[in-house]
DNA sequence: TCATAAATGATACCTGGTATCTGAAGACGA
DNA sequence: TCGTCTTCAGATACCAGGTATCATTTATGA
């Protein structure tokens, strides 16, 4: 859950914090790089942005953000993993593939939809991934030609 | 689309020879070997499956393989790539995580659900990717202690 | 302040896949 | 059946993205 009132990096330290991690002056500088991207954005990508950290330090900073629910993955269309800012909780992206941009799909109905047609097949779901590809209403008003 | 009296290794063969293939000794080694899996597989197993055959012919029959909509891809829940014999034609999986069997969804009407919740985002939807995880029903019977 | 556990960064390694290149094999017309 | 042309195969080098290892540094709490 974002809040309003104090910047989102102190959030993404907050939330390592209430996990137990440790408050050290490399995750400040990987939260507060984090924290300005408007995007989804690649491990590597982070990583050149920051070359005084280390590649390792990097990686472990992305993994634990994950597992403490601040970033979530994004699957791009081309089998790229990403990562992205997260509301917390259970939520799906509508990725526009012209921009990069990225919705967050909160609170449908696709799971009920879901579980329903595993019923049929008397399959019981634990979990699913799902990403969905295609035009933003930006981009759409950009690029009428297909719309 | 699997049709019924003529082995499947075959009708992986057709499939590249419609699309300008050719018929080839070791591509014939390499759709019996996948004729034969009765679950997803990985790349590395495969090869690992067949000494004989070099990394690149492996890798390579699988690409053109899953072009002509022989195979499939699966994502795991691990986030590993998978390949499976595929029902031509756009559908799902419901992938056990316990025996790891799958279960093609097809003509399901996720995809309209999906186009009307994107509609209200005024999103255009061009493509996503779906995969659902839980236990079949075979594994359900087996281990009835959370179903 | 100090002891200790955790974190860091350099680097080696791993996995899964692609590019390149040379020789071999299939396709096909004469 | 032969010759030519194109595709294919296999070896291998390479690449991207990520993890493991380990000596050194740093945060933290008594």
């Amino acid at each position: 859950m974002r809040k309003r009132g104090y910047p989102l990096s102190e959030q993404l330290m907050d939330a390592l914090e209430e996990r137990g991690y440790r408050d050290t002056a490399p995750r400040r500088t990987v939260a507060r790089a984090i924290a300005e991207k408007e995007r989804h954005f690649a491990a590597e990508e982070l990583r050149e942005q920051l070359p005084g950290i280390g590649r390792a330090t990097v990686y472990r900073s992305l993994k634990i953000l994950v597992e403490a629910g601040a970033l979530c993955r994004v699957l791009l269309e081309d089998g790229n993993l990403h990562y992205q800012l997260s509301h917390r909780g259970h939520h799906h992206h509508l990725l526009c593939v012209e921009c990069g941009a990225s919705e967050d799909l909160m609170g449908c109905d696709i799971e009920d939809r879901l579980e329903s047609v595993a019923d049929a097949h008397n399959f019981q779901v634990s979990g699913h991934w799902l990403e969905v590809y295609g035009k933003c209403q930006t981009c759409r008003a950009e690029l009428p030609a297909s719309a």
